[in-house]
DNA sequence: CTCATATCGATACACTGTATTGGCGGATTA
DNA sequence: TAATCCGCCAATACAGTGTATCGATATGAG
């Protein structure tokens, strides 16, 4: 045995702490998905067993739920807006922003309730942005609504996006399995809306397309707090 | 070796189709939710080894299709709706209705681009509806809009659901886990607006919270259409 | 009746989240 | 200082997952 292949030692690692452990789950994440995040590969990151990871965390839920509040740290405003509408706008795009970043967001908003700080700091920007503009319960619908919009936006906008990246990568797999079923449906003559959207429908650009339809719902809401 | 120990025949099961398989997994779906979902469950609910599957379903993704569209089924319109809105109304209603009868659809709505036959009727209902009402874009744009706003509604609901539930069959690991957590959070004084709002609001039921929502984003659609 | 073929399902594999347990280090006490 | 004990950390273990592989079996042809 040589110094080469002598095994070296056992590399005392740096102590651990959730911050390190959420770190190295978004960043699993951001470049595989969520579905690329184990305990085991998260732990491997920080040159660790696996197990060491459970006196930071009590269940792999709880690390999505720090890894979804540590993005929100990324979604908070920088500076107080100048008005409820700006703040409900501003929240929407920096959140769009943040799920092209990080497109697993999309698996995980709405998914549960979020009470992590950042989550908790967020809400309270939008809400203090519209404090006296209404009543509580009217504040708290528009909060609701504009989010459910959100939520719902960022989460097609994604799923097309990785849908074309998946076709993108094996564009004639994709053809070959979904293309024809489509064009045979349409085909058929049972969908004749949907198949004149297809084929006379322009190509809509999905930053104008999020921010239409944001700019509609905040119509609505500018119309009851009226 | 008696009659009573002896292993009974191979039980010759009944040939399969992908209807019985979809039908088994949403029912396993139903009681125990997405996770419960295992290619070996829905195997065994068929009297089949699990690689039996295969010869029906290429991946346990497609069968999560499947299952979607399956319940796009239940979303379809009985009759044709008297105008848009009421087609608008009515799919966003039968879709709410759906999920709480199949909560697990809120972690599959939106999730990707559906394209089964169910789900293109399902589409094809509400652009005929919207048909002529105005021009090919702005049609679109209203389905999306409020599509995106159903997704994320629902989700929203079923999400806080399920937390209550959670919470009912353990109520103080709740109380104790999360409840002082954030009440700790807002006694800070970090978050006034928050705090108001848990201190003075009223708890709003979720049916009419949805419904509310869901009108104002109709009437946003609405004063775009004309 | 024999043989070829093709289909089906049992076995195998790599991987998951987490419970259990054995061993080692450091702190505490005689 | 020496010995003991305690607490923590990680290796092993387990039950389960989705799916590839491949051998047996059943079917059809000659």
């Amino acid at each position: 045995m040589t110094v080469w292949d002598r095994p070296e030692p056992p590399a005392r690692p740096v102590p651990l702490d959730r911050e390190r452990i959420v770190a190295a789950a978004v960043a699993l994440a951001d470049e595989g998905g969520l579905e690329a995040v184990s305990l085991r590969k998260v732990a491997a990151r920080l040159d660790a067993g696996p197990m060491r990871l459970y006196g930071y965390i009590a269940t792999k839920e709880e690390l999505f739920d720090l890894m979804l509040d540590e993005v929100y740290g990324e979604i908070l405003p920088e500076e107080p807006a100048r008005d409820w509408r700006e703040a409900l706008r501003g929240h929407a795009h920096r959140t769009r922003q943040a799920s092209l970043r990080h497109q697993w967001l999309a698996d995980l908003l709405g998914g549960r309730p979020t009470l992590g700080p950042n989550a908790l700091a967020v809400t309270e920007a939008m809400l203090s942005a519209l404090d006296g503009v209404a009543d509580l319960d009217t504040v708290m619908r528009a909060v609701e609504t504009v989010s459910a919009y959100l939520t719902g936006a960022i989460r097609r906008e994604i799923a097309s996006l990785r849908a074309e990246q998946a076709t993108g990568l094996s564009e004639r797999d994709w053809q070959r399995a979904h293309g024809p079923h489509v064009s045979r449906m349409l085909a058929t003559g049972r969908f004749p809306a949907l198949a004149k959207l297809v084929h006379d429908g322009t190509e809509l650009d999905p930053e104008t397309t999020f921010a239409t339809g944001l700019e509609w719902v905040l119509d609505a809401v500018a119309a009851k707090l009226a």
